[in-house]
DNA sequence: GCGGCGTGGTTCGTCAACCGAACCCAGCGT
DNA sequence: ACGCTGGGTTCGGTTGACGAACCACGCCGC
């Protein structure tokens, strides 16, 4: 992201873009929010429906979609008492979604009826502290913005414009 | 997100969640995709509609959309030789969004035929080292995962086990 | 072994969103 | 005057979301 260069969109292949690929995956309607509450532990059909109110058959595509692409798992498990139910539990595929919907929860947080606190404050377990996501290079420094960020389409090397070797 | 407690999601109000309310603004078709390009820095309409190939109704609809909720600005301009264009610009509200969009495209490179090169890369401008996204909390804890993280809707001041003061 | 109930869906009709193609207008260059 | 380009708008058709109703399974009480 956040072309310092004048403008790296030039040859750069949109159908290959993981943003757009990421959100082929989970860019319909309920998606992201299903995984939400699969963070925050709920797992059965019924409680994802009532807690999203979304149209059942919507709630049905979605988990099927978010199955097949391997982002969450149909567990079956049986509480005593109970006839065997199934239940959606995050994969590692799901899983590392986390930081995206951070992401979008502290927009939100930051500048949507932004005044009071958010509505839902992240700690770190260990220590308690609020946690947040930020953007760092591999040598150590934080990334202040986007106009800090080079971005390079691979495939050309850098586009190295003191060697125009071609 | 990602709840350690047995169930926050009882008492959290859905209604007021930021990832909804942040999917609300930037969660139709093409909008994300619109704000990568303008990262990317693209502003122009017709580059917009070459670049995404999306519908051009549509794409009027999103920039308006986008206009109209702070994202980007529309910035009358005239080239020379040429007529006055105006071209979509971002705002801080809209250049926030930059770690949502990285985060994104990190699990695209991760999980999407991610056995090669991610098409773009993101270097730290001022040290060339690669960048990436990562929860950290205030005390300077890398968190590892979601497990490490605590959620707490506010409202009730989060529940303190040992200290029942209420 | 029959009816009720809760979970986990599917089906159906309606209504909104998205799509591609065509059309339109303004202003520049010739 | 004419065509070209940028930036839209309009239009019919298709896809997707919605809510309400319906269905199947299996546990429970009777």
């Amino acid at each position: 992201m956040t072309a310092t260069t004048p403008d790296p969109g030039q040859d750069f292949d949109r159908a290959r873009c993981s943003v757009a690929g990421t959100l082929a995956v989970v860019g319909e309607k309920w998606s992201l929010l299903v995984l939400r509450e699969a963070f925050l532990g709920v797992r059965r059909f019924a409680d994802l429906q009532r807690a999203l109110g979304a149209p059942r058959a919507v709630l049905t595509d979605r988990l099927n979609r978010l199955v097949a692409e391997g982002l969450l798992v149909r567990v079956p498990y049986r509480a005593p008492g109970e006839r065997e139910r199934h239940e959606y539990r995050l994969t590692d595929r799901g899983r590392d979604l986390h930081p995206a919907l951070v992401a979008l929860m502290q927009w939100g947080d930051r500048w949507l009826a932004g005044d009071g606190a958010p509505p839902l404050a992240l700690t770190h377990r260990d220590c308690g502290a609020p946690v947040s996501l930020g953007l760092r290079c591999a040598a150590g420094h934080d990334v202040g913005g986007p106009r800090e960020v080079t971005a390079t389409p691979t495939g050309r090397p850098a586009e190295t414009p003191d060697t125009p070797a071609g």
